[in-house]
DNA sequence: CGCGGTGATATTGTACACACTACTGTTCAC
DNA sequence: GTGAACAGTAGTGTGTACAATATCACCGCG
């Protein structure tokens, strides 16, 4: 193991000699994963081979498989019967599908909380929208991803079904690798002004401008992704032109 | 199956004996837990050690937690740390939030798919509805629940989100285990007249009075539960009077 | 020159052993 | 007689060794 140079395909992704980080639990393990796929550190298609993390992690094979089956069950890796595991890479079909599945789920869950939505709740949603913008001014887009997928899942959990909210959280976890994967350069993802319209029609108590707002939101983040530049799973018709 | 004596604890389903079922896969131990489940022989809140079903099938710990895992992923089982796996036992508030869950899915799945459907997806709706009829008859209420639930998959799968449909899968998962918990003695869970009724409306074309429908349905059965037998979870209020 | 077969290597799947934690029942002090 | 500490036991968590399988390179044949 050891140094790698631009060999594409498994190795780690910190630095060649790097000691084992020690004391790594299986949560470390996966939110380590986690936030490198949707960093892009770990593009899709790429091979997470297990002896490389162990060997990382400084953790058996164990944890790391446990940790990579329950990205799998996310929908973040795809795990393949005596071949491993790799980065996912969401296809335009799937892709759509989510988007259609968050429009579906969302526009109920907001409607929920506008109808029931507390002074205090609102101020929560409000505090995120202050970071997001924190994180916008910085050019820091990882941290903006994850927060801008935060704000949706507060307002989850704001509703009053734990199993839609659940079921969202892994939707907006596939989303950001969606975004990760088709985010047109150079285009914001989640305009901050579309969330804080949001607030406004919740502290309002209109749930259904709350849920008109919130399929237009989601709308125009899925028309803003770029679903032709396959980056992953190379499709050679893509990079030879096709004829 | 064979005789298992009444204690309540752990150990195994089959007879005390039994020869280990020699050549058990993952898939095997894991829809043998998930019929189990469903069948009411292993109850709500029972205590699954993993050694016992390691022995009873005759292949490692490993493969059992392996097992256990991803029925802990689908909320049939409850894993708690250090402390092995349960039986979930679904809370009235959870069950209320499943079929909430199902009746926004549904809706969704039902209408688009009345839009759509084609003659030979008909078709397999009815051959389904057949068998449901057979079952009732024969009363088998477990190829009941089983095949009550197919007929909401399947509707689901021809439906063109595949994500919607993988969801709606585990939502009727964990109603199975619903109704194994709840269901009031002697009542007919999903009534085989709804779903030829639901047929109808996807044969008309009609959308909006597929998706009406497909609600009701969907709240007659939970209706039809009783919610105050908490079966499973044993509560002491419950055992002895509370004052 | 390409294609299919064969052996070597890398990687995953499974079993097993041991460490650690939670639980049960007992004893001892108050 | 009650409660807390303690020890014994059962059961889970993790590391590791080995077996099964896929991958890759090489070689011979057409």
């Amino acid at each position: 193991m050891a140094k790698r140079s631009q060999q594409s395909k498994v190795t780690l992704v910190d630095k060649p000699k790097s000691k084992p980080r020690k004391g790594a639990t299986e949560e470390t393990v996966y939110t380590s994963i986690y936030d490198a796929v949707m960093d892009h550190r770990l593009p899709p298609g790429i091979k997470l081979t297990e002896s490389a993390f162990s060997d990382f992690f400084g953790v058996s094979r164990t944890v790391i498989r446990k940790a990579l089956f329950r990205l799998s069950q996310q929908s973040i890796v795809e795990l393949r019967p005596n071949r491993g595991a790799v980065v996912a890479s969401p296809t335009p079909k799937e892709t759509h599908a989510v988007f259609d599945a968050r429009r579906l789920v969302e526009r109920e869950l907001i409607a929920q909380v506008a109808a029931t939505a507390q002074k205090k709740q609102i101020e929560q949603l409000r505090h995120l929208a202050e970071q997001e913008s924190t994180a916008k001014e910085k050019g820091d887009s990882r941290a903006l991803v994850r927060l801008s997928g935060d704000f949706h899942i507060l307002i989850a959990e704001f509703s009053k079904n734990p199993v839609l909210a659940a079921f969202l959280g892994s939707l907006v976890s596939r989303t950001s690798l969606i975004i990760a994967l088709y985010e047109a350069p150079g285009v914001a993802m989640c305009s901050n002004h579309d969330h804080r319209e949001l607030i406004e029609k919740i502290e309002d108590h209109d749930p259904e401008a709350a849920a008109v707002a919130m399929v237009e939101h989601l709308t125009e983040i899925e028309d803003r992704l770029d679903l032709s530049t396959s980056r992953g799973s190379l499709d050679l018709n893509q990079v030879f032109g096709s004829a």
